[in-house]
DNA sequence: AAGCCAAGAAATGTGCACATCCTGTTGGAG
DNA sequence: CTCCAACAGGATGTGCACATTTCTTGGCTT
């Protein structure tokens, strides 16, 4: 027998996928880095097709860049692709904040209290990696207590994107969403049930965002794949 | 020599794909059809790992429905996920017709009017197939005017899981958007700067849009394969 | 010396064959 | 007669080997 792919190794792609995932939210592979397969099947230890599998993936979902007949690319992210993704979102969460503070179950406030309360725990034991997390899910939880699986589907993307930037840019610099006091407020604002106010400070939130990453370093110094993935193997989840 | 797979082969794969979501576009194939890839593979006259890659560009796409092990399926759409999928599109489109409405370039103007009368022309010759088509065209329009490639993305995935209802549940019955002066009175809101008006109109268009596809004959017959892809075969698009 | 061409090497893309799993059927036992 | 279990047929998933294309290196020409 030469190898049982039992059904065990369903989730082997999975772990592939989340291998390469995780590598580039650690900053690890730089812009216009080729991810040539071989040297993943090697470093990952896993066969080619498998890593294969995981790339088109990558690219369907936009993480990465294909060249028919050339291979696979990190993207070169835009500041005005960046923009637009920022645009998309300001729509979407101003509209989502509006419908909260326009109603939602005790259930829902709070799930949101207590997201709060844990931002500012982390924020007091100064844990940047968790506090880093949780900002992210902030936005991904103001969807889900829409009830609207499709909205945080969309949300999710857009925002895995959006986090693309602070990890290929600078992922030990900067902390996160700005200040935590912005998620704080704007929870506020949709607990009391002020729409407007919401949605202004969401919008300003987001501002925020862009403008902090506005100045962020153009250089990128190239990058070895064993070195990339180094401590990298298994888990799934991003 | 078995075949020579050579540079024109390229656009193959973009073949299946096209082909089967034109045959799902047509309403050939029912909810909870089981698409095997071998019946498929001999349709088309393709190999089978071409079919396969185009059904898990479908699956990813959300067109299609994946069980591990058990095969690829025409997923039998819930009237709750249409109303999400409206429900987003919602949130968008009042936002684009709100900005659409702030400012637009005299460009934009003349493009969201020159479309608006083809669509009335369309609609004087009663040309079914040409109305459908420039009926979801619209919606794409108004996010292309945005000049957000982001949004327009964004939207027009939207766009094609909602025509999914009407392709798949009563293809030939419906016409389209509802009444052809929908489209008329926002554009007229958005060419007036009238920003709430138009998004009242838009959120009242999309309303009636999902209260039109409340009823819908709720049975499917089996599907033949063979028969489902008579007549389509290569080309590209939608 | 600089640019160009060609040959080798490596990487990507594709078809093929086999292993595994699911499903429908048939036979036997209660 | 009904239900369960084993079996056969077929479909899906995966590893492997080869064809094609592209990049690189070395040598040649101007």
């Amino acid at each position: 027998m030469p190898r049982k792919p039992r059904k065990g190794d369903v989730a082997a792609d999975e772990a592939v996928y989340g291998a390469i995932r995780r590598a580039m939210h650690m900053g690890r592979l730089a812009p216009g880095t080729k991810l040539q397969e071989p040297a993943l099947a090697r470093v990952l230890g896993v066969s080619r097709e498998r890593v294969r599998k995981a790339l088109h993936r990558l690219v369907h979902e936009g993480w990465l860049t294909a060249i028919p007949n050339r291979g696979t690319f990190v993207p070169s992210l835009t500041t005005e692709e960046m923009r637009q993704i920022y645009d998309v979102r300001s729509m979407l969460e101003a509209a989502i904040v509006r419908r909260l503070s326009e109603g939602h179950t005790t259930a829902a406030a709070k799930r949101l209290k207590a997201h709060v309360s844990e931002e500012k725990a982390a924020t007091r034991r100064d844990d940047r990696g968790r506090l880093f997390e949780l900002s992210g899910e902030f936005h991904v939880l103001l969807a889900e207590l829409c009830g609207n699986d499709e909205l945080t589907r969309l949300l999710r993307g857009l925002l895995t994107r959006s986090t693309m930037h602070f990890s290929l840019a600078a992922p030990r610099q900067l902390t996160n969403c700005a200040g935590p006091h912005d998620h704080g407020d704007i929870a506020d604002a949709i607990l009391g049930g002020r729409a407007d106010k919401a949605a202004k400070l969401m919008l300003g939130h987001l501002a925020g965002l862009v403008t902090l990453q506005a100045a962020r370093p153009p250089q990128h110094e190239p990058v070895d794949i064993q070195e990339a993935f180094r401590g990298i193997k298994a888990r799934r989840d991003s």
